[in-house]
DNA sequence: TTCACTGCAAACGCTTTGCATATGG
DNA sequence: CCATATGCAAAGCGTTTGCAGTGAA
């Protein structure tokens, strides 16, 4: 599906959250929406910020802050913590599920799949008696390339998953 | 074992890791790591604080965050963030492995076992070439037994695990 | 004696809040 | 219309930093 039509998509499926909850359109939700949808990878509210800001937008960021809460309640958008005090965040419409692994020499993310997850997720939901409605599994582990200066072979190459 | 002999051999282990790495023995840095095993549960720096100031301790914030960074450093404090700006430890000597479970409705956390997480993390590590150093691995999830006015059973006991 | 560690307070950075204005329904 | 959303700026809050004084080695 090429990337246009998942935009529409997705705004269809924000414009129905937003009526079924008496949430207004307006048009800065769907710019938002539509500047997240425009990159993959994990973006924070500043980076977001600067982006639109150098598109033009007026925007501010406690209206990020407001949209991003509904995005991630209609589960449009995913929100990540890896162990830093800063939010980061990634678009999650047809995304297949994945975790994280953090280089602790570099802080770089990767991503990766475990169909094995659900598993334990649904006997830990199951035992305490809860639904579950998402996980968080961050690996923290150390780069088995280090060279002689403490660089991972990773940090070299900056183009692999953004942080 | 008793609680006594867990506080005496967590401080003979971090008086070898403070040798070995070159840090001073200060009775600040003791009395913390004393304070921290005098509980079970989740605490964060400034319920620390509080609790220390409480016994009349003259003690800092920063030294607080200093030390606590030591103890993690030699893994007998573990660190977790549950979805908020709020970095919550949890003393780790003798205490089994497990991952947390958090109530979205009420925020409350539960601890679980799964030894599936362990290849899990194994596997990615592998895959990406990296040694896992450790994870973090949080369900959230909503209760089941919620009442008409939204408290869950589990809000009414509050002598569960601390958050 | 020395310099790492300490307490204190100010600074920092991300997030939330208050308020006047704008606008969707 | 008017309740809600917005931009802006200030406040909030957990954490980090700077600095002068202290004490472990």
């Amino acid at each position: 599906m090429p990337a246009v039509d998942i935009k529409e998509k997705v705004k269809q499926l924000f414009s129905v959250y937003l009526a079924e909850n008496s949430q207004r359109k307006t048009p800065e939700r769907f710019a938002i929406l539509n500047e997240i949808y425009s990159h993959t990878g994990h973006f924070n509210v500043e980076s977001l910020y600067v982006q639109m800001k150098n598109k033009k937008y007026r925007v501010s960021r406690a209206t990020l802050y407001n949209t991003i809460e509904l995005l991630l309640d209609c589960k449009l958008v995913t929100k990540h913590q890896f162990g830093k005090n800063l939010a980061q965040f990634e678009r999650s419409y047809e995304f297949k599920q994945h975790d994280h692994l953090i280089c602790q020499d570099c802080d770089k993310v990767f991503e990766f799949c475990d169909p094995r997850i659900q598993q334990i997720q649904q006997t830990a939901a199951d035992m305490l008696g809860f639904e579950v409605e998402h996980h968080s599994l961050n690996i923290y582990a150390k780069c088995k390339s280090l060279s002689k200066n403490g660089i991972c072979e990773h940090r070299k190459n900056n183009n692999l998953i953004p942080n």
